[in-house]
DNA sequence: CCGTATTACGCTAGCCGTAATGATG
DNA sequence: CATCATTACGGCTAGCGTAATACGG
C-alpha cells in the first residue's frame, strides 16, 4: 500500500535531484532510499524516473506524482494540526471582554465551575473585534455593550456598571453628588491600563495627565497616599470595596454608565451550561 | 510518523462501530487494532475515543480525524489514479476524426512511426465533441473539416475527399460526368456504417433505402455481385481502387467534397514531431 | 455467556545499514 | 578518481497473531 513515508521520500528526491542528497537529508541512507523508490513506482505501477547507471531523475509521471506527493503531504499535517486545534479548544473556554469587570468576574466564576479546564481571557477595546473573533471561534463568549445582533448568536443580560470619581476627601469636589468628566478636565489622575472600551471616554478629559500604574498594589499605595483623583465603578467598589479617605461620585456623562451582554454560539449552549446558569440567575440590577 | 494505514483502521473503524467489525474488515485481530488506535493517538497527541471497559466510541476528536482521514485516503488514490493516467495518456495517441479516410491513414501512419505507443482511434460525427474532447485531453489530435480556431490549438491541412457515386457499368446513369445526391433518391443502396460527418448528406436522399453492410469482405461481395448503386470517394479509391465492373462519378452537391484539418494541442507539438512531419510533408491536392 | 476491549508474549516480514560493485564524466 | 546508483547480505524493530484476562449487558 502507498504510504506517506514513501511520497515523503519521492518529495524530498525531488526537492534534492540526487539520491545521495536526498538520503542525507532523510537520515537514511543511499541504497535504502534507492529501493523505497523501486517500491514505489511498483506500487503505482508506472515508470517515475529516467535512469541512466549513474543517474536519476524524474520523468514526467515522477513530476506530477512529487507535486502531487507535496499537498498530500502537507494535507496530512492540516489533519493532524486541525485534530489538535479541536482538541485545544475543546479544553479551552476563551472569554473576550469589552471591560474588565465583567471579565473578572466571569473569568473567575467560569474557571470555578469548569475545574481542569483550560479558561484564557482577552481584553479588547474593539467590539467589532469581538463579534467577528466569537463567530471565528477564537472567543467562546465575549462580553458587549451592546447586544450583537448576529446570525446563531445568543446574549443574556450580564448587569451595569456606573463609572465614577474616586476623590479623596479634601479634593474641592468631594462633595458633589454627581459629576461629568469635564470637571476634572486638567487635573493630573491616576488610572490604570487595560481599561477597554472606557479608554474612549478620556478623550472628553484632553488637557488631563494620568499617571498609569499597573502593580496593583502600587497603585494601591498611590491611591492612598497621594491626593490625586482616580476612577472607580460601582462594580470594582462592589468587588475590592473603596479606598479608606476617598468618596466614589458617579460621573453623569453618556457612555459612563453601560449595560453588559454576554454573548455565545448557539452551538457551544450545552457546553457552556453552566456558566449561562450561573450568568442568568445571578442578580443584577 | 502518521501514516495511511493507521488511518485506514481509524476510518473503518469509524465506519463499523466496533474494533472487532473492523478488524475483520481489515483482515487483522482485534488486538493489533486496538493498539493501532492507541498508536494514533499517541501520534496525534490527542483523545480520539472515549473507552469503557467493554466499549470503544470516537470522541468529538475522533469523528472529525475520521472524516479528515477518509477525505485524506481519497485523496491518496486519487494521486495514484492521476499520475496512471498520465502515463497511460502519454503511452497513446488518440486519434478522433469526423471522418473514416482520413483516420485511416492517420492511424496507419502514426502507428508505423510510433512503434510501441498505444494508438487509439474514434470516429465522430460531432465535430464540437471532437473539438471539446480536444481541449480535455480525450483526443490527441483530431480530423476536422474546418480549421478549428481555438486557444493554443495549431492544425495542419490534410488534403481533401470527394464524395462520388460509385454505379454498375450497367446503371442508366452510369455514363453521366457528374451527378447530385437527388439523382439517385429513391434507389436501394449499398452502404457502409460508421460514415462519421457523412452520414449528415444522406438525408438528401430521403426516399432511400440503404443496405447497410459492415462487413468488409461481404461487401466487397455485394459490390461484385449486385447490381447495387453504392458510394466511393477519391480517397478511398487511391487506397482500395474501385470496385470492378464499376464507374465512379463524383458528386457536386455542397459538402460532398471537402478538406480536411489534423488539430493539435501546442503543447503536443514536440511529441507529435513526426506525426506532424508526415502530415505536413505528404503532398495532398 | 456472548460480545467487547485490553494485556502478555513470541514471531516474522519489511526495512534498514554496511559493504561491495558498476558506470560515468 | 570522485560521484552517483545498484546489488548483496545480514541485522533489527515495528507490527502482527495467538492466547489469556477483564468487564458488561
Amino acid at each position: 500500500m502507498l504510504e506517506l513515508y514513501d511520497l515523503e521520500k519521492l518529495a524530498a528526491f525531488a526537492r534534492e535531484g540526487t539520491l545521495v542528497a536526498a538520503s542525507e537529508k532523510l537520515l537514511i541512507s543511499q541504497p535504502a532510499l534507492s529501493r523505497s523508490m523501486r517500491k514505489l513506482e511498483d506500487e503505482i505501477g508506472v515508470e517515475l524516473f529516467t535512469r541512466s547507471k549513474n543517474r536519476m531523475e524524474l520523468n514526467e509521471n515522477g513530476r506530477l506524482a512529487a507535486e502531487l506527493a507535496e499537498t498530500l503531504l502537507s494535507e496530512a499535517g492540516a489533519l493532524v494540526e486541525r485534530v489538535r486545534q479541536l482538541d485545544r479548544s475543546r479544553k479551552t473556554i476563551a472569554v473576550g471582554s469589552i471591560a474588565p469587570a465583567p471579565l473578572w468576574e466571569l473569568a473567575a466564576a467560569i474557571s470555578e465551575l469548569y475545574r481542569g479546564m483550560l479558561i484564557s481571557t482577552a481584553l479588547l477595546d474593539d467590539a467589532e473585534e469581538l463579534r467577528t473573533g466569537l463567530l471565528s471561534g477564537t472567543y467562546t463568549l465575549v462580553v458587549l455593550t451592546e447586544p450583537p445582533e448576529l446570525p446563531g448568536v445568543e446574549y443574556l443580560g450580564f448587569g451595569g456598571e456606573q463609572l465614577c470619581f474616586h476623590l479623596p476627601i479634601n479634593h474641592p469636589l468631594a462633595g458633589a453628588r454627581e459629576l461629568s468628566l469635564a470637571d476634572l478636565n486638567g487635573e493630573t489622575m491616576l488610572l490604570r491600563p487595560d481599561l477597554g472600551f472606557w479608554t474612549d471616554l478620556l478623550k472628553a478629559m484632553p488637557d488631563t495627565h494620568f499617571i498609569v500604574q499597573r502593580e496593583s498594589y502600587a497603585f494601591g499605595e498611590l491611591l492612598r497616599a497621594s491626593s490625586l483623583p482616580a476612577f472607580n465603578t460601582d462594580r470594582a467598589e462592589r468587588r475590592y470595596g473603596a479606598a479608606e479617605g476617598r468618596v466614589t461620585i458617579p460621573i453623569t456623562d453618556p457612555g459612563a454608565s453601560v449595560h453588559y451582554y454576554v454573548a455565545y454560539k448557539k452551538e457551544s449552549r450545552a457546553r457552556l451550561a453552566e456558566a449561562l446558569k450561573y450568568i442568568g440567575s445571578e442578580d443584577r440590577r
